[in-house]
DNA sequence: CAATATCGATTGGTAATACCATTTGGAAGG
DNA sequence: CCTTCCAAATGGTATTACCAATCGATATTG
């Protein structure tokens, strides 16, 4: 009984196969050709795959850590074949959604999908000219200064500390001249600053955007951040005060600066050279 | 004649330029299997001609309107199967960045990228329960808040004719009872907003929060939104008078309305269905 | 007996192939 | 010249086969 995991996963028959994977909507192509000249026919067999497991999802049928059953299992229950099954959970991979594992009770799980989907997409485009540095740094400002005041406001001194150990890492790792180490933890710096000022909305928009600056960083392979540890030892001050409008300075002086910087060097993103896809590992 | 590639069987970096796109460099030599222990087999084919392709729209040498060769003679230039080929362009066209078209003179052209899969992704994480409304409500107030401020500093006349032209269509359909005319006016008011601040980095995350609204107006049929015309009437006389702090009360004051409804009739989100997969329609 | 080595079954990954559906352009016919 | 229709090209789907990786169970060995 290898996947007994996965809740009901009806299957009602073999000809008619129509299935779904819960319940019963009216099923898929089930004879490959919508029914009649009603639809429009723009829509992918494995679209339909798709959407239906992503309703399923979205119902809360089906629960992050959940298995699906195997690719060939679930062609064979919904009567299509084993290419549209793979190119709807690839879909749904590539959506943060699912999690493909080869091997023996391997198959495809469910995720709690977190916000590097968004980081990609936005990061799409970016560097596909569509969206301007100049114009995601200003963005990034508005809304970093938001966090900011936010934190004050509903910060706790566990966050704070957090922010601090972050701030100290992020020294050492300056000083050990330890580049990735370092813009790792600058971007953690503003995660963190989010999960401070009580918002993910906020947290997943200000990562995707603070992902981008971080690749930047890292192809430039900057020299001098060591003034950014005494920046952020300032914002940070102000933020323990509760003193809203001087964090805010504080943080827009320091986001002056990287922002410059970041501009200034990077003239034209052709010239870095970058790895998409991170397979959400 | 598959295997017929040359080999450069690399250590784990070798595969940087392994392939161009239309110049005749075939074969990844990249072997799908990485040498022995060094593990982290993690890339797999189609990934790499995805960021392959990927690569060459960010250097620019894939512009959009552009097509690329058709599945099978990529397959055959970069000396992998249709299926890996397929797969690659499927996630491209899932990003945004590509369109595939049917049939003869139809193929793989590149598409200038918009906001929609950004939308569709932060689409997921909301109805994946990651997100929860009432925090997208309130960074979506924020974002507001700054485009209207930007707005009353770089809004051109032009700017707010095409606002004052937009909310006089949404007055028109909302007294026609046309409630998907009505609500797709409604949205296209924040993307015009976004246009007057002149910051299209903005625009889109906006664009994607509000459309989450949309969505859910949408499933709620509201009946009264005449209120709607007034306010927003007000928010744009104060844009006009350049008031940043007055528009930035109207709105603020929408808002609140507009948020409190939204976050209170639909308490559940379950109980709404959605169409996802919008195919870049 | 316990730790280790090996094998095999399951599952995703890739490949090759065939055929269908759709679209488009050009040829044939009016 | 216009219309109609066919055929080639291309993406979409299905089928099949095999490879690769993983993990559990069994066998082997200390």
């Amino acid at each position: 009984m290898a996947h007994a995991v996965l809740r009901t996963l009806t299957r009602h028959n073999s000809h008619r196969g129509c299935l779904d994977i819960l319940e019963e909507e009216e099923g898929f192509g089930c004879d490959s050709r919508r029914v009649e000249a009603g639809r429009i026919m723009t829509q992918r067999l494995f679209e339909e795959v798709y959407n239906s497991i992503r309703r399923d999802l979205m119902r809360g049928k089906l629960k992050p850590g959940d298995k699906l059953p195997s690719e060939r299992d679930l062609a064979e229950q919904l009567g299509v074949g084993r290419p549209v099954v793979r190119e709807a959970l690839r879909a749904l991979e590539n959506s943060g959604m699912l999690e493909l594992r080869k091997g023996v009770s391997g198959g495809a799980f469910i995720r709690q999908g977190d916000g590097r989907a968004v980081s990609r997409t936005v990061n799409d485009l970016v560097f596909l000219g569509k969206l301007s540095l100049d114009q995601l740094t200003e963005a990034r400002s508005y809304l970093l200064d938001q966090a900011v005041r936010l934190a004050c406001a509903r910060g706790t001194d566990a966050d704070f500390a957090a922010l601090d150990a972050n701030v100290e890492r992020m020294r050492v790792a300056i000083e050990a001249q330890a580049v990735e180490a370092s813009i790792s933890e600058i971007m953690d710096f503003y995660a963190l600053l989010g999960t401070a000022a009580k918002n993910d909305v906020l947290t997943v928009i200000i990562g995707s955007l603070s992902e981008i600056i971080a690749q930047i960083l890292l192809a430039l392979r900057p020299e001098h951040l060591t003034d950014l540890v005494a920046m952020r030892r300032e914002v940070l001050d102000k933020i323990r005060q509760r003193d809203a409008d001087a964090a805010s300075a504080a943080m827009a002086a320091h986001m002056a600066v990287l922002h410059a910087y970041v501009v200034q060097k990077s003239g034209n993103l052709h010239m870095l050279d970058l790895e998409p896809f991170d397979s959400h590992a």
